[in-house]
DNA sequence: CAGAGGTTGTTGATATGTCATCTAACATAG
DNA sequence: CTATGTTAGATGACATATCAACAACCTCTG
């Protein structure tokens, strides 16, 4: 570990650009968000992830995977979320000791009505200010990005 | 605000894996940086950023909206960090509300130490898995989002 | 100069995240 | 079947972040 393979120019410009991008951008939306609707954006996160399945549902580990979280993070605001009535926790019969996570009804309600003004945010400070190619560049990466994530240690 | 101007599929893409992909990122570099040696990831940010100024000092309010942060979660932090000796504060002549941090000896010597380790993972999570020509897109491409940012509103 | 309004940074209460540890359940080797 | 190791998730103590309120100072206008 004592010869590092440094970032060159074009290597540590793109990874701190991105850093930082994603700090300022982050700060933004989540004061967006907080001031908007009664959605942080950790929790505009976790009902994404779930809308993303047809039925809503997903085991804690799978979400924990999906976002990145230590399971006692997802573990505690999932507590958090069902307390607000935005999610419920429903028992696995092919896996005792695990459970699901499910949108309610109201955690839907609450995502569509703070949708409106996070997209608008989300266009106003990126969306629109790059072009169809970059975007399309930027999906692909990330893309990559999470593929090279989810491969095996 | 009705009527929204929602992501088409394009737009969409690129968002929301760029985000999955950051929290990932991130979920990765903060554990390993808290494994392999004394720094979170927000100390190895206000270091980095302290660092990129020769003197090693910046405004308290101008490094939070480098970072992005709220005054007082800058406040809180910088206080910690001060009292673990990887900062100082020192007061400002021209504006005697204000006040400087300052990155000390032992600052330098432990963002140092914290380097190697996480450039080789950016280096393994990140880089190496993208073309110069992709690299080059997302600086370019981060740059002008956060040339944006800095706007005024 | 007075005073209104903005800016810089701090503080303390509360909300959220992390770490270590724990229980229950699964998987599999013998 | 049973002992060993692993995985899913919860819990409580502690660290960190946010929010609202504040004090001190600047700036500008009259």
């Amino acid at each position: 570990m004592d010869d590092v393979q440094w970032l060159n120019a074009h290597e540590e410009r793109a990874w701190r650009s991105l850093q930082f991008m994603q700090m300022r951008l982050e700060g933004e939306l989540a004061r967006q968000l907080a001031a908007d609707s009664g959605l942080s954006y950790p929790d505009y996160f976790v009902l994404v992830a779930l809308t993303d399945r047809p039925d809503g549902r997903m085991r804690l580990f799978e979400l924990g995977d999906v976002l990145g979280w230590e399971k006692s993070r997802l573990s505690h605001h999932v507590a958090r979320m069902t307390e607000r009535g935005l999610v419920t926790k429903e028992k696995c019969d092919s896996d005792r000791r695990g459970a699901f996570v499910v949108i309610t009804k109201r955690g839907r309600k609450e995502i569509e009505a703070a949708a409106p003004g996070h997209v608008t945010a989300v266009r106003r400070l990126f969306v629109d200010r790059l072009t169809p190619s970059q975007l399309d560049a930027i999906g692909e990466t990330a893309g990559i990005v999470l593929a090279a994530l989810d491969e095996p240690r």
